[in-house]
RNA sequence: GCGAGAGUGGCGGAACCGGCAGACGCGCGAGACUUAGGAUCUCGUGGGAAACCGUGGGGGUUCAAGUCCCCCCUCUCGCACCA
C-alpha cells in the first residue's frame, strides 16, 4: 500500500469494474424513493470542454450521494447531435454530418467514461437517430393535430448569398456569421408552435419552481412578459365599410385623455388602407420600404431614432372626441398588441421624442404631486404609474390618483363598448422551420388536391436521406433531393410533395429528459408508468445560457406531453443548478491579437512579451474561455497528466458550483497533492490493523479524533445538502486529513500510549476515522475511493455503501473557548466545560487577569452573555 | 432604462440566525528529511514598531455589523422602443 499512486492504472481499473458490474444501472423500483439527477446533454462538437467537466462533475457527486443515501438513482448521459457544425464540416471538408457526429459521439464517450462518471450508460440517447427523431415527427403531428402546431407567414433572417434563414444567434454584427453578407428580413412560410397557448401557465408555473435561481424565474418571466391592459378602438375621422376604427392595445389607459396622435407599425396592412388615394401614399410606401429594409437588430435598438411619416388619415380619440393624426412609426412592433397604439407624448417617452421631432401636440393628463408640470415646459414624458401622479385635464375622471383611473377608465371602455379589458404576452410562438439538413424532417405532404396532409403515424419515421449533396449555396440540401421530396399523398395516394424543412434542434432537447426514463419504449416516445415513477427531474444541473430557451421549450414540451397523457409532471426540472463559467486569464499583443501561454516569452514579475513580434503582451481580463481569446485548457491533457479525480476535484473546490470558477494551474497541483496526501496517509497508518469495538480506556487523544471524525461527517453532509457546496464540504476533507496526519505523528512520538489498553482504542477510532474519510471522499474522487476502500479490507464497491452517519453527542466539544469583549472587542479567551453555567463562565471572565487593564477595576455598566457564545463586558 | 448578482489578505475563496473576520487551498517565508529537491513532512503567514487599523465609499441601528437600514461608487450578467 505504499506504493505510489498511479492514476492512469487505478482509474482505469475502476472504470472497468463499475462497467462489469453494472453498478449504475438503475430500474424501476416501488420500494424506494427516486432521485433522477441531470445534466444538460453537450453538443457533440468532438472534444469535452472544462465547462462540461464543470457540469457534470458537479452532477456526478450529487448522483452518488444520493445513491449512498439510499435513493434509487436515475444518471442518464446522451447527445444533443443535430445541429449546424455537422453541416458545415460536411460543406468544408466533404465528411457527411451522420459520419463526423457519430465519431465526435464515440470519441467524447470514451472522455466521459475516463472522467468516471456514475452514468446508466443503457439509457444512451442520441437525438439524430431515426429511433429518437421519430418522435419529434410523433409529436409534431399530435401537435397539428391539436392546433398546437401550424403555419404562418412571418419574416426571417435571411442571407442573400447563402440563400438560406438564419437564426438570430448566427447573425452577428447584422451579417452572416459564414459569409459575411448583410443579412435581411424576408417573409417566409414557417411553422410554428403555439407555445402562447400555454403562456399563463408557463408564468403562473414559475411560482411553484422554488428550487430555482430567482434570476432564472426573472428571466423567464420577463420573457413571457404578461400585462395587463384595454383594447380600445379609435374610430377613424372617414370611416370605411370594412374597417370603421383601429384597435390599439395600451397598459395605460389612464392617459387616453392626452392621446393626441396614433401610430401604426410599417408592416401593418392597415398602412396601405389608410394611404389608398392619398397623396401621401408615395412618400409612406418609401419610408416602409426603406424601415422593412433595415436589419432587426439595428431597428430594434432602443436608441433608435423615432423616426415616422403621416398617413394622411385621422382617427378620433374616443374619449377627446379630438380629430387625431395617423403617423407610421419605425418604433411601432407589429407583432405585438394590435400593431397600432395610441401615442400619449406628454407620459410616454418614446412618443415624446416623437411628438417633439414632428410638431405634434402634447396634452398633459397626469399631474405630478408638486403640480409643476406645464405642457409647454415639459422636457421629458412623466411616466408616473403609482398614486403620486393624479388625472388632469380628463373630465370626469380628473382628480384620480393613477392607479385607481386605470381601473375605473378600463371600467368605462367596456361599460360603453368602446373596447375591453385583455391582456397580452411578449411571448411569441416558436418558430421552428429551418432551412437546413441535419435536423428532424417536418412530417408533412404538400398534396395540391388535398392540401397539408401529416405523414401517418405508421410511416414514421420520415427519415434523412443520406445521400445529398452539401454545397452550402442555394436551397437546402434536402430541397434537392428529388426522391426525397417526391411522395404519394397518404390520403388520395395522388403525386405530392414532402415538407423539406428540418426542425429547430432546440425540439430535440426539449423531451429528452422524458425519453430517458424508457429510452427503449417503441409505441410512445415515453412509458408512462416509467415517466409516473421517474419523473420529475429532481435535480438539473446546466448552464445559465439556457435559461430562457431550453428550459421555456422543455417546460413546453412537458406540458404538452402531460396533455397529451405520457406523464403527469406540470413541471420537468423541480430543482434546478445554473452553473458558473469556467474562466482563464487573457494575453493580447497589439499586432498578433490574442496569444496561448506558450506564445508568451518574460514572466509575470518582470511583463509579458509576444514570442512573435517581441512586442510587449497586455494581461488580459479573466474571461469565459473560448477559442477566440485563446484562453482555453483542453481538459483532456489534465485527465491524462493528473487523472479524472484531480480534474474534478479540482472544479468543485475551486468555488461553489453556481459561481465562475477561474482556472488555475497550482490550484489543479493542490488537488492533485491532496489526494496524494490521502494516499500516503492511508497507507502508512495501516488502519486495516485497528480491530472492531474497542474496550480500552479512550484517552484524550482517541475523543479528539472521534470528535474530529464525527464532525467531518457533519460538516460534509451538511454541505452537501445545504446547496451542494462541495467547495467547503472538500476544505472539511482537507481538516480531517490535516487532523490525521496530527494524530499520526503525536502517535509516534509516543507510541505506547498511557493506560493499558490505549492502543487497541486507538486503532479503533483510526479505523472509524479511515472508513469515513473514504466514505466521504467517494462522491468527489471516486476512484482513489474505491482502491483505498479496497485497501482497507472491504470487498468492491465503496460507491453502493451508505453514507456515513455521525454521532451528534460525539460531535458535541466538552470544553468550549469562550471569547472575552470589553466595549465589543475581543481582550481575552477562556476554556470552560460546555455545560458551564452563565453564573460561572462571568465568573471564570471576571477573574481573567488579562482583563484587568481594561476593566480599571470598576464594575460593568453592562454584561451580555451569549450561551456557549461569548461574553461581551460595556463599561 | 428595467431586472438579477457581485465587491472580503498577494490570489481562489470561508464566515449558516447580528456574536472570535480571513476556514480550506494557492503563493510566500523558515525548518526537517535528503547527494539533490520543483517530492514529502512540520511551523509561520491581513496591515502596522506599537496604540491600533482592517470586509468598495459615506451615514445609521446595536453591548456587538462582512452580515440589518439609508445614500453613493464600481463591476458582471440578462432583457431592452413590448405601448
Amino acid at each position: 500500500m505504499s506504493r505510489p499512486y498511479e492514476h492512469k492504472a487505478v482509474e482505469a481499473r475502476w472504470q472497468a469494474y463499475w462497467e462489469g458490474a453494472r453498478t449504475f444501472q438503475s430500474a424501476e423500483d416501488a420500494s424506494r424513493p427516486k432521485y433522477y439527477c441531470l445534466e444538460m446533454f453537450p453538443y457533440p462538437s468532438g472534444r469535452i470542454h472544462m465547462g462540461h467537466v464543470r457540469n457534470y462533475a458537479i452532477g456526478d457527486v450529487v448522483a452518488r450521494y444520493k445513491r449512498m443515501r439510499g435513493f434509487n438513482v436515475l444518471h442518464p448521459m446522451g447527445w444533443d447531435s443535430f445541429g449546424l457544425p455537422a453541416e458545415n464540416a460536411a460543406i468544408e471538408r466533404g465528411v457527411h454530418p451522420q459520419k463526423w457526429t457519430k465519431e465526435n459521439i464515440a470519441y467524447m464517450r470514451s472522455q466521459l467514461r475516463r472522467m468516471g462518471l456514475s452514468y446508466d450508460w443503457t439509457r444512451e440517447v442520441t437525438t439524430c437517430e431515426p429511433d429518437y427523431y421519430k418522435w419529434n415527427q410523433w409529436f409534431f403531428i399530435k401537435m397539428y393535430e391539436k392546433g398546437l402546431a401550424y403555419r404562418k407567414r412571418s419574416s426571417v433572417n435571411w442571407c442573400p448569398s447563402c440563400e438560406t434563414v438564419l437564426a438570430n444567434e448566427q447573425v452577428e454584427e447584422g451579417q452572416c456569421w459564414r459569409c459575411d453578407a448583410v443579412v435581411i428580413q424576408k417573409e417566409l412560410e414557417q411553422w410554428f408552435f403555439k407555445i402562447t397557448h400555454y403562456a399563463e401557465e408557463l408564468l403562473q408555473g414559475l411560482t411553484t419552481l422554488t428550487g430555482w435561481p430567482d434570476r432564472v424565474l426573472a428571466m423567464q418571466r420577463n420573457w413571457i412578459g404578461k400585462s395587463l391592459g384595454v383594447e380600445v378602438d379609435f374610430p377613424l375621422a372617414e370611416p370605411k365599410a370594412d374597417l370603421p376604427a383601429i384597435r390599439i392595445f395600451t397598459t395605460r389607459q389612464d392617459t387616453i385623455f392626452g392621446g393626441t396622435f396614433m401610430s401604426v407599425a410599417p408592416e401593418s396592412p392597415l398602412v396601405e388602407r389608410l394611404i389608398e388615394g392619398r397623396p401621401q401614399a408615395a412618400s409612406v410606401r418609401e419610408f416602409v420600404a426603406r424601415v422593412s429594409r433595415q436589419e432587426k437588430a439595428v431597428r430594434i435598438a432602443a436608441d433608435r431614432e423615432k423616426e415616422g411619416v403621416f398617413t394622411g388619415a385621422y382617427a378620433v380619440n374616443p374619449f377627446t372626441k379630438a380629430r387625431i393624426p395617423i403617423w407610421v412609426a419605425n418604433f411601432v412592433l407589429y407583432e405585438y398588441g394590435t400593431g397600432a397604439i395610441m401615442a400619449v407624448p406628454a407620459h410616454d417617452q418614446r412618443d415624446f421624442d416623437f411628438a417633439k421631432q414632428y410638431g405634434i401636440p402634447i396634452r398633459l393628463v397626469i399631474q405630478n404631486p408638486a403640480g409643476t408640470l406645464a405642457e409647454d415646459r415639459l422636457d421629458g414624458a412623466y411616466e408616473e404609474q403609482e398614486a403620486a401622479g393624479r388625472l388632469v385635464n380628463s373630465d370626469r375622471f380628473s382628480g384620480l390618483p393613477v392607479p385607481e383611473a386605470k381601473t375605473k377608465i378600463a371600467a368605462y371602455v367596456e361599460e360603453q363598448g368602446l373596447g375591453r379589458r385583455t391582456v397580452n404576452y411578449r411571448l411569441r410562438d416558436w418558430g421552428v422551420s429551418r432551412q437546413r439538413y441535419w435536423g428532424t424532417p417536418i412530417p408533412m405532404i404538400y398534396c395540391p388536391a388535398c392540401g397539408v396532409v401529416p405523414v401517418p403515424e405508421r410511416d414514421l419515421p420520415v427519415e434523412l436521406p443520406k445521400d445529398v449533396p452539401f454545397t452550402g449555396k442555394g436551397s437546402s440540401p434536402l430541397a434537392r433531393a428529388e426522391s426525397f421530396v417526391q411522395a404519394a399523398c397518404p390520403k388520395c395516394r395522388g403525386p405530392a410533395k414532402r415538407e423539406t424543412d428540418t426542425m429547430d434542434t432546440f425540439v430535440d432537447s426539449s423531451w429528452y429528459f422524458l425519453r430517458y426514463c424508457s429510452p427503449q419504449a417503441d409505441r410512445q416516445p415515453v412509458d408512462p408508468a416509467a415517466s409516473a415513477y421517474w419523473m420529475a427531474v429532481d435535480q438539473y444541473i446546466g448552464g445559465i445560457e439556457h435559461a430562457v430557451l431550453h428550459l421555456l421549450y422543455a417546460r413546453f414540451f412537458t406540458k404538452v406531453t402531460r396533455d397529451l397523457g405520457l406523464t403527469r409532471a406540470d413541471e420537468p426540472f423541480l430543482n434546478l443548478l445554473t452553473q458558473g463559467m469556467v474562466t482563464k486569464e487573457t494575453y493580447r499583443c497589439a499586432t498578433h491579437g490574442w496569444l496561448i501561454p506558450t506564445d508568451l516569452l518574460g514572466s509575470e514579475g518582470e511583463g509579458w512579451r509576444c514570442a512573435t513580434c517581441q512586442g510587449p503582451v497586455q494581461k488580459g481580463r479573466v474571461e469565459k474561455m473560448s477559442k477566440s481569446k485563446k484562453n482555453i485548457v483542453d481538459p483532456e491533457r489534465l485527465i491524462e497528466t493528473f487523472g479524472a479525480d484531480t480534474a474534478r476535484l479540482f472544479s468543485l473546490f475551486a468555488a461553489p458550483p453556481e459561481k465562475d470558477l477561474e482556472w488555475s494551474d497550482s490550484g489543479v497541483e493542490g488537488a492533485s497533492r491532496f489526494l496524494g496526501r490521502i494516499w500516503r496517509l492511508l497507507g502508512d497508518l495501516h488502519p486495516q490493523a485497528g480491530g472492531p469495538a474497542s474496550t480500552g480506556e479512550p484517552t484524550p487523544r482517541v475523543a479528539d479524533l472521534r470528535r474530529l471524525t464525527h464532525r467531518t461527517i457533519k460538516k460534509v453532509t451538511d454541505d452537501i445538502e445545504r446547496d451542494f457546496q462541495f467547495n467547503t464540504a472538500i476544505a472539511a476533507l482537507m481538516e480531517f486529513v490535516n487532523g490525521l496526519y496530527k494524530f499520526a505523528a503525536e502517535r509516534q512520538a509516543d507510541p505506547s500510549g498511557s493506560p493499558s489498553g490505549a492502543a487497541a482504542a486507538e486503532a479503533a477510532a483510526l479505523r472509524e476515522a479511515a472508513e469515513a474519510l473514504v466514505l466521504l471522499l467517494a462522491p468527489f474522487a471516486p476512484h482513489v475511493a474505491e482502491e483505498l476502500w479496497e485497501a482497507l479490507g472491504h470487498p468492491p464497491s465503496v460507491a453502493q455503501q451508505p453514507w456515513p452517519s455521525y454521532d451528534p453527542a460525539l460531535v458535541a466539544s466538552e470544553r468550549l473557548t469562550i471569547p472575552i469583549q470589553v466595549n465589543g472587542k475581543l481582550r481575552s479567551k477562556i476554556e470552560v466545560p460546555a455545560d458551564s453555567t452563565e453564573e460561572h463562565v462571568l465568573a471564570l471572565a471576571q477573574q481573567d487577569t488579562k482583563l484587568s487593564e481594561w476593566l480599571q477595576g470598576k464594575p460593568p455598566r453592562k454584561v451580555i452573555y451569549v450561551e456557549k457564545k461569548l461574553v461581551n463586558f460595556v463599561v
